[in-house]
DNA sequence: CGAGTTTGACCAGCGC
DNA sequence: GCGCTGGTCAAACTCG
């Protein structure tokens, strides 16, 4: 490099590739963020700005480029470049100098910004990885068996509650998408029915709740009640009432060990417009069921999309954790609102990413059912690596597509905001609080 | 009287 | 095939 010369300024640091380029136009495009490339030569991430200046009629110009890299593995280097530096009177030079400088300047504090956002998710997803090689996914199929035992069993002790609105449930009317879905179950057509169970997403939010629903702005109808095994208090069944065949649904259950410890389920999507009051919650369901659609449907493309996390995530409840639960046939994502430490004795181990972080963990549960099916028909061990892949590939997926997706993590907090809010409020907002808490007292003296 | 709840019955899936 | 379980229905009931 030629000493001397000023303002050419090159960051790198291994990573991943996240370019920024500024367009002819002066538009810029950020492309996608990879993370989890494999590709070492692909993972060099660099700030490249080339300051260049030629003559055009008469007329002085300069040019900026940029090209953003971030990566983990910051190095900056400063090379000098003289362009027809002489054309500028001093003054000018200097000015548009400080002003360059002053602009990299800030592109370098973002930059920090942004390579420590980078190693902590890296961190992270190392972490995930290796939890997932060694405690979910099984190395040796000589003893595979055993270990999806292990995980059943640990899913069974789940408290977190297994919703199944399985997919032969009655239509509530034609309009009714996703009912229609279900009902190709009946008509015969199992693969469809299948596919279409695979595509149930729900989502639970775990709330510590002295009343015994919690207020998400909707209207309910309650159309059922039942004991469920293991558990003294009852489930309640609830539909919405605020359209003529809405689809959504949601079941409400007590914890049995932890009974301040409401489970609300929601499956579905509203099919109507719905007050402010409801929108958090509804769009976090939806939300979530879009995304976890759309990871199963491009499985680990969505391993590529780039992750945004840490500042959306920055208002979370230090105690908030996210699980994911690819659950065969319905995938769940559960909100554990609860505090880890008054009920940790009561949860399967919970994966927890061990960073002090704002960032919610995301638990990743096993797929018993799959796994289960896998240890009675699949022996070959080729068969049994294949679905090792594939489920791990459809946990990856749906984590990827939970957490990259930002209208998701949006509505996550405005969810929890709405929880959070109307938990303090007492609860206002369902039709049948009195009700439900005269219950919820039964259940509790029980 | 309408809206919502209660509760026993019914149905389907699943495991044995 | 049978029993268990989860999910839903619908008649009866309650409440405002
Ligand atoms: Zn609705």
């Amino acid at each position: 490099m030629e000493a001397g010369c000023e303002n050419m300024v090159l960051n790198s640091f291994d990573g991943h590739k996240f370019p920024v380029t500024l367009h002819e136009n002066g538009s810029s495009l950020i492309n996608e963020m990879d993370f989890f490339s494999t590709d070492a030569s692909q993972n060099r991430l660099t700030i490249d700005v080339k300051q260049e200046q030629h003559q055009q009629d008469g007329l002085l110009h300069q040019e900026l480029q940029l090209n953003l890299n971030v990566g983990s593995n910051l190095t900056t280097t400063k090379t000098t470049g003289c362009n027809g530096g002489s054309l500028l009177t001093s003054s000018q030079s200097a000015h548009k100098l400080a002003m360059l400088q002053a602009q990299l300047e800030n592109m370098r504090r973002e930059n920090e910004g942004l390579r420590s956002m980078v190693t902590q998710v890296k961190e992270k997803y190392t972490y995930l990885q290796r939890h997932i090689e060694e405690n979910i996914i099984p190395h040796d199929t000589t003893n595979g068996s055993k270990m999806i035992n292990t995980v059943k069993e640990d899913t069974k002790q789940s408290l977190l509650v297994p919703l199944e609105l399985k997919s032969g449930s009655r239509v509530d009317s034609p309009d009714n998408i996703d009912d229609v879905k279900f009902d190709s179950s009946k008509d015969g057509d199992r693969g469809g029915a299948v596919e279409a169970s695979m595509r149930r997403v729900r989502v639970a939010v775990r709330a510590q709740s002295e009343a015994s629903v919690i207020s998400d702005g909707c209207q309910w109808r309650k159309y059922g009640q039942k004991m469920a095994k293991g558990n003294p208090c009852p489930r309640a069944y609830y539909r919405c009432t605020m359209a003529v065949g809405c689809p959504v649904r949601k079941q409400v259950q007590r914890c049995a060990e932890d009974r301040t410890v409401l489970t609300t389920t929601y499956e579905g999507t509203h099919n109507h417009p719905l007050p402010q009051a409801a929108m958090a919650m509804a769009s976090t369901t939806s939300a979530a069921a879009s995304t976890l659609l759309s990871g199963s449907k491009s499985s680990s493309d969505h391993l590529n999309h780039h992750l945004t996390p840490g500042s959306m995530l920055s208002s979370y409840p230090p105690h908030l954790t996210t699980t994911l639960s690819a659950t065969a046939p319905f995938p769940t994502v559960t909100l554990d609102l609860t505090n880890p430490r008054s009920d940790h004795h009561i949860r399967p181990p919970p994966f927890h990413f061990p960073f002090s972080t704002n960032i919610p963990s995301i638990n990743i549960h096993n797929k018993p059912l799959v796994v289960g099916h896998l240890s009675g028909q699949q022996n070959n061990a080729t068969k049994f690596s294949d679905v090792q892949r594939s489920a791990q590939e459809m946990m990856n997926a749906a984590t990827a597509a939970v957490t990259s997706d930002p209208h998701f993590m949006a509505a996550l907090v405005a969810a929890i905001g709405s929880i959070i809010g109307s938990d303090n409020r007492n609860n206002g907002g369902d039709i049948s609080n009195d009700k439900n808490d005269n219950n919820l007292k039964r259940c509790q003296n029980s």
